[in-house]
RNA sequence: GCCCCUGUGGCGGAAUUGGUAGACGCGACCGACUCAAAAUCGGUUUCCGCAAGGAGUGCCGGUUCGAGUCCGGCCAGGGGCACCA
């Protein structure tokens, strides 16, 4: 009997609509179950959903699904990221209002994930931008105000003098504004900072307990913060060279060992002792000018030639009065490191070395080694970087570098300069404290009052919250908040005085640090609801991009440190495990003239080596690109209509946890989803087809005879891919269900004769349904209907294997020979070690490869492999 | 420039973490069914070789009875670098 084919457009809205009715995705808060709380980065609504989306919260799906049928609480919740520059760069080019642009965005997206068929709680949702959720981060502001954890300074920001904007290093293309063109300038402006660097140490030392974090962001998080231990050295200025009122030269090393290698020191073109300098000297503050125009990017500053200028300035060497060294500015020192200053030791460091061999400055190694000869040993175009014997370095000749650091570190701690240590031991930290003002509209209002009379105030919590206002001008560049006729005037809180708002707003890193906290009690009038806090949190596990394996997760963690010591909660660390998943990637297609064409406009044909492609409308050939990150600009995006059109959910959600590891990209192929979708036919024409010959039969596993090879793959299968869907190995569980459908294919298509095959059947055929219901949750549903169930699947329990029927009585063990596999060994799985390698030396290819002699060794690893050595 | 990651058939990838390299899928080819096509089902598919056999996990070297996995050195691609989110 022929079954009909699937159809997925008419049964995922039922399934969608049943699960609703049924209440089966809000989480309470007062459940007695253990709690499980799974949560994908939240989305910035930029405009629609694509395909990429959907991968991250298809694993979370999985994640939730599978922990509600193995007895969890499952809180999985969904938001918006919604604050951000691109609603206001649609203001200026669209003339559309970022509110309307960001809310209408929000509302495509939300239907889009709707048809997904994502277990969600939407009763929890919230964007970043409700006045609701801002309102509660603006008091998280005040209390950590109050708390110390707030500090004002300045520091540097991209100004582009035509529009007169900030600009943000994104906006910064080669050196010059995006939009005017104009070279950038760098402005110190007074900011808003968040006193991350006061968790330096805790934030560092606890990486250690995050054991459900993938190694390479703990590492990168450690490299981040950046702790290291050196010293703090005092150079005295050589008098009739320095400024006036200058008298000494702070600098932090790691490396005091080679401070006889030093040739010169280096400032930062911001070091206050650079800008004395300048002063009398037009070629130095021309050339701190032009290190100015490089913008404030890291990136762009050290990848920049290294370049550098002498002061004239001189310093003396701490240990030889008569050694004087020159000091030079130079472009790769950055004020926000150490003390902005740094000595050269051109023989140990390979950037010191290229500034050294540009400058004409000396060479003189210090370290070698090990087995080098003193007299001969030269450093010219590589520097030394490794451990070995200290040389050239007077009392310090002989030693090891470890030694003379602390030798160095002895000796200067005794000297003084201007009644202060010349060396002193200090521990240091790559890590900033975290600047969150920014000079645009859309975004948090910083809760802060700027009085004449009483200084900086913050907005008493009952005035909150601080809203914005939605009568703003875009017609011009800048934070419209600023030119506000009257937004900024206010009373000031303390004295009741005229006094202006603080028109910066805040960082959108901010909005995101504490949203998770939030879903757990989203209607709560505090910002958290501590009990509900402490009972969900820590996320359990969380699933998002690689590229937030710092800042993001690191400002979460701050945040979570940062509630907890206003009293908002009683955790430190928010997410418990951590997965990082790959993008989905398509190929690009261009057309003659230029334009990028999506995959929907072009048709591909031909495959070995002679792919083309031409567009559909014209019949014009097409280039064809590289794998790149779906982008709205280069059109290499598919939406998810596309492919529940015609396959639906459940297929796009099978194609893109097939294959390719969730860690890794995957890219988007048509005959992808095609073949998933193929599968998708395939269960159901299985279940289908056999469905009618097991009514009234009652499941029961078999354990001998035809029918137990069925009991067997499917119990195995059953006990793998929940193991797989823990480890989120969610490409091997989906092979994994691969190889028990093929099993089960011919023993469905011969039902009679066993009498054990029908309920061993029927049972694997439920334990299948409850295997696919992670991924292919609407087919689930309908298979298990098909099948007579008369609940949903995605209320039922996950069903429990039998440990008898994961093991096979015999094993295949193969045999090498020198380590070349040369034949196996079939055998007890109880036969213990003499009996394989007796056994094993009974085998004719061994016998045949030994030729009469003796093994000199034969190892027997249990259970896996025999390895001969002849 | 600095930090981190990745590299396995025509393609995506698997390999119980030092133990049979290529599971599973895609594609391709062959066959069955069909008037035909689609759909479906069965088979083949790392490379060289008729075969026996040999080679093989980006490249070079090392440790080991045994290396895709560990170590050293390269090459290529990707992520992050504090105002993109």
């Amino acid at each position: 009997m022929a079954t009909e084919r699937y159809n997925p457009r008419n049964c995922e809205p039922r399934w969608q609509t049943a699960w609703d009715e049924a209440g089966l995705f809000a989480a309470r808060n007062d459940d007695p179950r253990p709690k499980y709380y799974v949560l994908e980065m939240f989305p910035y609504p930029s405009g629609r959903i694509h395909i990429g989306h959907t991968r991250n919260y298809t694993m979370g799906d999985v994640v939730a699904r599978y922990r509600r049928a193995r007895g969890y609480n499952v809180l999985h919740p969904m938001g918006w990221d919604a604050f951000g520059m691109p609603a206001e760069n649609a203001a200026i080019q669209n003339n559309i209002h970022p509110k309307a642009w960001t809310y209408d965005n929000i509302a495509t997206m939300r239907t889009q994930l709707k048809m997904m068929g994502l277990s969600l709680d939407w009763s929890r949702e919230f964007a970043t931008c409700d006045v609701d959720y801002y309102h509660r981060q603006q008091v998280l502001f005040v209390d950590f105000f109050e708390k110390g954890l707030v500090a004002r300074k300045t520091s540097k920001v991209n100004w582009d003098p035509v529009d007169h904007t900030v600009l943000a290093n994104e906006q910064v293309i080669d050196g010059r504004g995006w939009r005017s063109g104009a070279p950038v300038e760098t402005r110190e402006l007074a900011q808003w900072f968040f006193r991350i660097t006061d968790y330096a140490d805790d934030l560092l030392q606890s990486i250690e307990g995050l054991d459900e974090w993938p190694e390479k962001v703990r590492l990168m998080q450690r490299n981040w913060i950046g702790r290291s231990e050196g010293l703090l050295i005092r150079w005295p200025l050589v008098d009739g060279t320095a400024p006036a009122g200058e008298s000494e030269l702070e600098v932090y090393t790691t490396r005091p060992d080679t401070i006889f290698g030093a040739s010169f020191m280096a400032i930062a073109s911001d070091h206050p002792l650079a800008r004395k300098a300048a002063e009398g000297n037009a070629e130095l503050a021309a050339f701190i000018e032009e290190c100015r125009r490089m913008g404030t990017s890291v990136a762009a500053l050290e990848s920049a030639e290294k370049k550098g200028f002498d002061t004239g300035i001189r310093v003396r060497h701490p240990f030889d009065a008569d050694w004087t060294l020159p000091v030079y500015v130079a472009n790769f020192v950055l004020m926000d490191y150490g003390t902005g200053a740094i000595f050269g030791c051109p023989s140990g460091d390979q950037r010191d070395l290229d500034f050294a061999n540009r400058y004409g400055l000396p060479v003189v190694p210090v370290v070698m080694p090990h087995d080098a000869d003193a007299a001969s040993f030269q450093i010219t175009e590589e520097a030394y970087v490794d451990d070995g014997v200290m040389i050239n370095s007077r009392f310090l000749d002989g030693m090891r570098p470890a030694e003379a650091f602390e030798a160095v570190a002895d000796r200067l701690a005794g000297e003084t300069l201007n009644g202060r240590p010349m060396g002193e031991r200090r521990v240091n930290f790559r890590l900033r404290d975290w600047g969150i003002s920014r000079q645009r509209y859309w975004g948090c209002p910083i809760p802060m009052v700027h009085c004449q009379a009483c200084g900086v105030v913050p907005v008493p919590k009952a005035d909150l919250p601080v809203t914005l206002p939605e009568d703003v001008d875009f017609s011009q560049p800048g934070n419209p908040l600023d030119r506000h006729p009257t937004w900024r005037d206010v009373a000031c809180p303390t004295c009741g005085g005229a006094a202006r708002r603080e028109t910066d707003t805040m960082d959108t890193f901010v909005d995101s640090s504490w949203y998770f906290a939030r879903f757990t009690a989203p209607q709560e009038n505090d910002p958290t609801d501590r009990a509900a806090a402490n009972a969900w949190l820590p996320v359990d596990q969380y699933i998002g991009g690689i590229e937030h394996a710092i800042l993001h997760l690191l400002y979460s963690r701050f945040f979570t440190r940062a509630m907890r010591d206003t009293g908002h909660l009683d955790l430190a660390e928010p997410f418990k495990g951590l997965f990082t998943q790959g993008m989905v990637v398509h190929e690009t297609y261009r057309a003659g003239d230029g334009r990028w064409l999506a995959p929907s406009e072009v048709r591909v044909s031909g495959g070995e080596g002679g792919r083309s492609a031409v567009e559909i409308e014209t019949g014009q050939p097409v280039t064809i690109g590289g794998l790149e990150k779906m982008s709205k600009s280069r059109k290499n995006t598919v939406s998810p209509e596309e492919i529940t059109d015609s396959y639906g959910a459940d297929t796009a959600r099978w194609f893109m946890l097939s294959d390719s590891p969730p860690e890794r990209d995957v890219e988007w192929t048509d005959d992808g989803a095609a073949g998933a979708h193929r599968f998708v036919q395939r269960v159901w024409r299985l279940v289908g087809e056999a469905a009618p010959g097991l009514a009234g039969v009652a499941p029961a596993a078999a354990h001998d005879g035809a029918a137990a090879a069925v009991s067997k793959a499917a119990h195995k299968a059953l006990k793998a891919v929940g193991e797989d869907i823990e480890r989120l190995a969610f490409n091997r569980a989906i092979a994994r269900i691969h190889e028990l459908v093929n099993a089960l294919q011919g023993p469905a298509g011969a039902l009679g004769g066993d009498a054990a095959l029908a309920p061993a059947l029927r049972q694997a055929l439920e334990m299948l349904v409850h295997m696919i219901a992670p991924f292919m949750p609407h087919l689930a549903e309908e298979c298990w209907a098909a099948l007579g169930g008369t609940d949903l699947v995605a209320a039922r329990p996950w069903p429990e294997h039998d440990p008898a029927l994961v093991v096979d009585d015999e094993i295949v063990l193969p045999v090498q020979i020198n380590g070349k596999k040369r034949g196996e060994l079939t055998i007890s799985r109880a036969a213990d070690q003499v009996t394989v390698e007796r056994a094993v030396l009974e085998l004719d290819f061994v016998r045949r490869a030994l030729d009469g002699a003796a093994p000199r060794k034969v190892i027997v690893v249990p259970q896996r492999i025999v390895n001969v050595v002849a």
